[in-house]
DNA sequence: CTGAAAGCGCTTACAG
DNA sequence: CTGAAAGCGCTTACAG
């Protein structure tokens, strides 16, 4: 891909060679430099950096890797980017990982079952240490694969019953309870749920409808939505609920931007917030507490699921096992002014 | 990274040697059966073929860019990915990319110069083909470095006077030209523009602010606000500009994010919206159509310009030279109700 | 159409 | 603390 119209230009890089050749090292000592400072001497240190500095020299880390087995990569395969609540977890993780000097390769698993078995490969093929999970690892030949590489395995946003490797999140279940109580709490029993065609969305919808069953109320749902959730869903689903005879006197969301289409719907239509209808979301996205009125949700500390999992990865590399399999990150309720 | 209480399990993983032993070729053969296969025999293909499935056999890619000098990697530099405009352009690329075996490698670049220039040597060392910039790519040392290696550079989101090497993007002047043009003939004539503190949405404000003037209207203009913009920005501008004296009859936001909040915060003052106050954003992201009322903005498609970059890249590394440095994909005023 | 051989730019025991 | 040497897993002229 170098342009052919520029080929005059010089294009070849400095290798280790060249900087070993002027700091009048071998081309060990200047790989110790770069890799294991602690143990050149001072003088042979000071030589050899002044030598990098002069030929601007940058590792290549194609060769690095295949002469050490260790790319410093880290494979992070998300649905999408566009809008997606798991990009807090990615940037925190890339961060957090550029320390340690490991790279991040995002991968976009949307699009289907013949895209992600692509998208597998392409991920193999750069020998990742390590491999980031979010949204669903369905089971099969994939997961097969993924998992006989060896490499460390972390889904993120769950907490599965049998984690592959290790798992970073928190329950689904355990949200809908809690949001399901608080609604009760306050009094509402006619609760609508929108989900997601998602195992995530649906294990919280089912832990609501099984707390309000327990407490003798029955909750009405709208089917579920496909993902990324949008505020028309919300107007949509609200609008669709009004004209089925007695509307709901509380929504349970399974995003901020439902919850937000919920409200603006509701206000058009004369329903006043949270008197005659309590919206919760969930996702405590930045907008939320800006609307009007301000939204209740659920807050999931993303970026600190990134970084639990780049501790994880970091700790594994110095041969540290994880304190456990499973971490729990949890939730909170944020109480505002929709409900 | 390999995890060790499991090192008992098989992690490495079947070589082309290997392969081209089972189906009774030379490595080089194979190499060719997976670059090249319209070269190769059909019978040898097809044994070929058969050996790589019953090895499970995945190419090593940093093996295969070290020999070939080519990585095979993009490297994409964003300012964040949390709540950015660029991700619709990444996601299209990624896309476009994979299908012509390129991979995409994401880079942040928020949180200043100092981690800008370790990005930069992440990135380098890793030596991709091209490097797309979407924000600013400011000049100095980096832009050197980053041109020196020869890689492909596309400048995204604007139109540069100099480009560097090709751009895809539109003229934010023109854009806020544009809008003044539209919000001038609806007889709006007390404009406030909210900024933010980057060359593209300066550039925006300096056409809008042009052509109001051209027009004998002044523009009033809110402190420059950070990216990522917010709701709250918005509400916040809008709320300040009702405190000092006559309000504004027409404000052009940076974002939609801001004029959602800016629609937000008249509605609750009591301003109609667009008779009392029209209201423009900018990018029409996804929820403009969605909110009450609708939102006016200026539509980008950003997916186009990723499509547009990756296939300059793959022309590129054909051989083929760019029809011309500078692809304008232009942008589309969406009047909808607020303006 | 295929193979033998050299080489890509590093790292890492091993020896001193 | 440092160097010589082998090797990581591929690709690619070159020769046939």
């Amino acid at each position: 891909m170098s342009p052919p119209h520029r080929s005059a230009v010089q294009t070849t890089r400095p290798t280790l060679h060249e900087v070993a050749r002027l700091a009048r090292v071998s081309p060990a000592t200047v790989s110790r430099v770069l890799n294991t400072p602690q143990i050149v001497a001072p003088e042979t240190l000071e030589r050899v950096q002044d030598a990098i500095k002069q030929t601007g020299y940058v590792p290549n880390l194609m060769a690095g890797g295949l002469a050490s087995n260790r790319s410093r990569l880290v494979a992070a395969i998300v649905p999408n980017i566009a809008r997606s609540i798991f990009n807090e977890t990615v940037e925190s993780m890339t961060v957090a990982l550029a320390e340690a000097n490991y790279q991040v390769m995002l991968s976009l698993s949307g699009g289907g079952d013949e895209r992600m078995a692509s998208v597998v490969d392409t991920i193999l093929a750069r020998r990742p240490e390590a491999i980031i999970v979010t949204g669903n690892l369905r089971e099969g030949e994939l997961k097969r694969r993924i998992v006989g590489t060896g490499a460390t395995v972390i889904e993120t946003w769950d907490l599965p019953a049998e984690p592959i490797d290790v798992a970073v999140g928190f329950s689904h279940t355990a949200v809908g309870q809690a949001v399901a109580q608080a609604l009760y709490a306050a009094g509402r029993r006619r609760p609508l749920v929108l989900s997601t065609n998602t195992p995530r969305a649906l294990a919280r919808e089912q832990g609501f409808r099984a707390a309000m069953e327990a407490r003798g109320v029955a909750t009405a749902s709208a089917a579920p939505f496909p993902v990324p959730t949008s505020l028309a869903q919300g107007r949509e689903a609200f609008a669709a609920a009004c004209a089925h005879g007695a509307p709901p006197d509380c929504v349970f969301c399974s995003s901020d931007w439902q919850a937000h289409g919920v409200l603006i719907e509701a206000q058009k239509r004369g329903f006043k917030t949270p008197e005659d209808v309590a919206v919760f979301g969930f996702g405590d996205l930045e907008f939320a507490e800006s609307t009007e009125p301000a939204l209740s949700t659920v807050r999931i500390d993303g970026a600190e699921i990134g970084r639990i999992a780049a501790k994880i990865l970091i700790d594994r590399a110095a041969g540290r096992a994880p304190e456990r399999a499973v971490f729990d990150v949890g939730f909170e309720l944020v109480r505002r002014g929709s409900a």
